[in-house]
RNA sequence: CGGGGUGUGGCGCAGUUUGGUUAGCGCGUUUGACUGGGGGUCAAAAGGUCGGAGGUUCGAAUCCUCUCACCCCGACCA
């Protein structure tokens, strides 16, 4: 911690907060849709309450919460240079013609109609928002470099909404837009981004997260480059590839392979490894119906997948990419390769094209206008390990048929090692076990995490579309330059206990805890018990603690078992034992002895000590 | 969107296959007594149109039809 903070902290005074006055619903039992930690732990603490579907109440706990991360957040970002503003939830879905991101967020969005038939979303970002506000309150270079942010409920209307407060349909998050003249240079995009870096390892260390910096794809908001910031959790979402020799990380999307190297006799170069047979699958055309239908593994498949071009002036309308069955695909790999943009094809107007989808094989190649890309570990004629002829099992190019023994020199009908409409690419997401692209001979490992943070350089893409440009000091009218930050509030609300829980209950970081000290009333009916406890709160709150007096009418094991539950970081118990002994007992929650007996006199430096480390 | 599953007091569940009186159990809640340092004991009590609508039947939580909600798995990879 910052001597800067801990100082505010000090100089703030702490909350007092009775149990019996304010609600904490505890549980013994989580709802049984409740499955991770997280999840099941903040609903039993009281934090959170489902109202629908990936929708949740904020109780009071729940909210002390989200404010300590909030005021964090609030703090680095503006010694980073941020000003903190809001913008509206509830906006035309008119300003997102300008973009076209109406149709790239597609169902994600929540849209409806006002009453005068107006089209109307609910933000999910505001990229859109702030150019718009910006483009007609930002008229002069001298007003740059500008970083604005705000913290505010987003809507996204998900598939699938899962995982309590990790996937939700509305959410707490801070998004922060920068402005610059050019990229480069004082006041340029590249300093902003990197100021935003630091700030959010400086925001993520202050939460207590245990976190990597991966590089990431940017996704639907674009640009040229992005990190993303992952709490490293086995629980988490997203699959993280990271090089253990260089400390290289990328998200699964993004990450490059090493250089794999062509086999001794070259691409597709091998014998058969028996006749070619054809066979009827029906009704598969998924890699793992066939797998099953003909107990091959999936390894053994050639997945061919059809791609159109979506430049005009592409090489070839059509794109194939191959890849052995247990790989999967890589768009952005793909559009790296064939050096312009691709889509997924549309099913109809490829199988009017010939290609049998669901059973296309390396054969569509002789089509028309096809370009075909084939990834290192499919162009393989023999298996490596074996020192046998690669048995590989691919589509018929007929409905409902596969076949096997499918050998790339003789049924291919073409050359592939020389024909100019076949190349061999890296074309697949990384996989564990794959060469380091940043140190030869070491291997990937993949990790899981969980998104809290995610950076972009935006570049000129929403100025351009969004005539957003000033005057510079030669009066060249220029394009701004943004970039743009979000950082998931409540998501990484879930992830502080998704990383710090035991079989008790939660284990708050003391940075974002709700509140820092429990005293633990044993009998809260003694007039003499409730005096110590506010005279002993009155002094933790000066010396800037929050404090929760449990004076519930609980047996003892109710109110300590309700303690470890919302996992408060210092808990103080009141009772004849200790005062006898004019002390009282300490306890931290990450401790799991029974505590100890520490003089009056002494305790509150103690418990500064122990939540201000 | 595809597949699987679940809806019964605040929470967790039984009962549904084979229709049959006032729909049970544990936790929680309320009242009283006894207790009092890691989810106490005893006694009493409140709380449910069994997700909703329609149907079959003398009779429906249970059977049929439709519908709504929620959860899990999968997925622009054919």
């Amino acid at each position: 911690m910052t001597q800067a903070t801990s100082e505010a902290t000090i100089s703030r005074r702490g909350d007092i907060q009775r149990w019996s006055r304010t609600l904490i619903p505890t549980a013994r039992e989580a709802p049984a849709d409740a499955e991770l930690p997280s999840h099941r732990l903040l609903v039993r603490a009281g934090c959170i309450r489902r109202l629908t579907a990936g929708v949740y109440d904020y109780l009071p706990l729940g909210l002390r919460v989200l404010r300590k991360i909030s005021q964090i957040v609030r703090e680095e970002m503006d010694a980073a240079g941020g000003s903190e503003l809001l913008l509206p939830a509830l906006c035309p879905t008119e300003l997102l013609k300008e973009t076209g991101r109406a149709e790239d967020y597609g169902d994600l969005l929540f849209r409806f109609e006002d009453r005068h038939g107006r089209d109307s979303y609910l933000g999910p970002t505001h990229e859109e928002v702030i150019t718009e506000m910006a483009r007609s309150a930002i008229t002069s270079y001298k007003q740059l470099p500008l970083n604005l942010y705000q913290i505010q409920t987003k809507y996204r209307d998900e598939f699938r909404p899962r995982a309590g407060l990790l996937r939700g349909r509305e959410f707490l998050m801070k998004d922060a837009y920068s402005f610059h003249l050019s990229i480069d240079g004082p006041g340029g995009l590249e300093e902003g981004y990197d100021a935003m870096y630091q700030a959010y390892v400086r925001i993520f260390t202050r939460c207590g997260l245990d976190f990597s910096v991966v590089e990431a794809e940017a996704g639907p908001i674009g640009g040229s480059a992005s990190h993303e910031f992952m709490v490293n959790c086995e629980t988490g979402e997203d699959t993280i590839m990271v090089c253990p020799e260089t400390g290289y990380a990328a998200n699964v999307e993004k990450c490059e392979i090493g250089d794999r190297g062509a086999p001794e006799q070259g691409w597709f170069a091998g014998d058969p490894s028996g006749d070619l047979e054809e066979v009827h699958t029906p009704d598969c055309p998924g890699i793992e119906d066939v797998c099953k239908l003909l107990k091959v593994k999936p390894r053994h498949m050639l997945k061919t997948v059809v791609f159109h071009a979506t430049d005009d002036d592409a090489p070839a309308r059509w794109v194939i990419a191959v890849v052995r069955g247990d790989q999967d695909v890589n768009e952005g790999k793909i559009r790296d390769a064939v050096g312009g943009g691709v889509a997924l094809a549309d099913v109809e107007k490829a199988k009017k094209a010939g290609f049998a989808i669901g059973y296309v094989s390396p054969r569509a190649v002789k089509l028309d206008g096809v370009l075909m890309l084939v990834d290192p570990d499919a162009a393989a004629g023999i298996d490596a390990d074996k020192g046998k002829p690669m048995f590989w099992v691919t589509g018929a190019d007929k409905k409902d048929h596969h076949v096997k023994h499918f050998n790339w020199a003789r049924d291919l009908g073409v050359d592939a090692a020389s024909a100019a409409n076949v190349r061999v690419a890296s074309i697949r997401n990384a996989a564990a076990g794959d060469p380091s692209p940043r140190a030869p001979g070491a291997t990937l490992e993949a990790r899981r995490g969980i998104e809290v943070g995610h950076i972009f350089k935006l570049g000129a893409k929403y100025s351009d579309a969004m005539g957003f440009a000033i005057m510079d000091e030669t009066q060249q009218r220029k394009s701004v330059i943004m970039g743009c930050y979000g950082i998931g509030v409540s998501r990484a609300m879930a992830a502080c206990v998704e990383m710090s829980h035991d079989d008790n209950g939660i284990v708050w970081p003391a940075a974002v805890a709700p509140y820092h000290v429990i005293i633990t009333l044993m009998r809260p009916d003694d007039a003499s018990h409730a005096q110590a406890a506010a005279k002993l709160a009155a002094e933790l709150s000066a010396r800037g603690l929050d404090v929760l007096i449990d004076d519930r009418a609980e047996r003892p094991g109710v109110k300590f078992n309700d303690a470890d539950l919302i996992g408060v970081p210092v808990r103080l118990t009141i009772g004849d034992k200790a005062l006898a002994q004019n002390g009282v007992e300490f306890k931290a929650r990450s401790d799991t002895g029974k505590g100890e007996l520490v003089p009056l006199d002494d305790v509150v430096a103690r418990c500064a000590a122990s939540v201000f480390e």
